[in-house]
DNA sequence: TTATATTAGTTGACGTATCAATTATTGAGC
DNA sequence: GCTCAATAATTGATACGTCAACTAATATAA
């Protein structure tokens, strides 16, 4: 296996985006109380009045099954109201509660306090060119083959 | 909720980091016929003769249960062997066998192509940059709080 | 040497993402 | 109006990572 000095960076970048990620997921959601994806969810609610839950999906970009999933558990935890369109019956529509409109508040103060421990030696240029990076991987994966 | 632009940046970031997971995960093993954290420990295994799981966890840094799941399946494959320490009994070390040994060469030239198209129109300059930011970005999530 | 602590590995419970298949409802073409 | 296609949502199977609890083997210290 002889591989050229720059693969095994480009290789590093992958293989940091893969821990990055792991490393994450259980600190996010010790610090901030709940996931990423679902205080996303409800981010996404929070914007709205109400929304269909395909329109929430597209939103979100997760997998139908997860987004389903997700409000049956945030319905159960009363933070989120569903009911079924009666014009069109496929159709469930999704609002926070009042509840929910409360709690997310705090959630999201959780979440901006560890976005900064995470970028606090990010310079503003940084920050941008990180992003613009990201975004460019982004689409250079969904391209793909 | 009023946040500055350039904390809705700083989530975009944060987002963005979490999407390109999601987005990688089934991308990169539809296209290398694995998944990344197993031809991580395919990997590590190839350059050297034997290990312990122990080691080898320490190695890849994935939880404990994850690593012993791994490698029992590889062993099921017939892609690893593994023995216990007649020494210490507590101890299993692992190896590739030979089909394991073939079959990697295969895994990594996928994974090569993969990663050429995910950063395929980063510079030199972009990459290292790009990494020296993900490196960052790794340790202050581990010394968060 | 015998009780206690440490260590490696395994197993179980849980969360959550994916894909595929299914159900229920509505729309379109004949 | 009736059949067939399309759409929204749900459910099932599978994968994989975490933490916690457990087993077995070894090291330590009284």
């Amino acid at each position: 296996m002889l591989l050229s000095n720059s693969y095994i960076d480009d290789e590093k970048i992958i293989n940091r985006l893969y821990e990055i990620h792991r490393r994450t997921v259980p600190k996010f959601e010790s610090c901030t109380g709940i996931s990423q994806t679902r205080l996303e969810l409800l981010h996404e609610l929070y914007e709205v009045e109400e929304i269909s839950q395909r329109a929430l999906q597209k939103k979100v970009n997760i997998d139908h099954a997860a987004v389903t999933r997700h409000l049956k558990q945030l319905e159960d935890k009363g933070m989120v109201i569903r009911r079924k369109d009666p014009k069109d019956q496929r159709f469930t529509y999704v609002s926070l509660s009042e509840e929910g409109r409360l709690k997310i508040i705090h959630y999201r103060e959780e979440k901006e306090r560890f976005i900064s421990g995470v970028l606090h030696d990010f310079s503003e240029e940084e920050r941008k060119t990180l992003l613009g990076m990201l975004t460019r991987i982004q689409r250079n994966i969904e391209i793909f083959e």
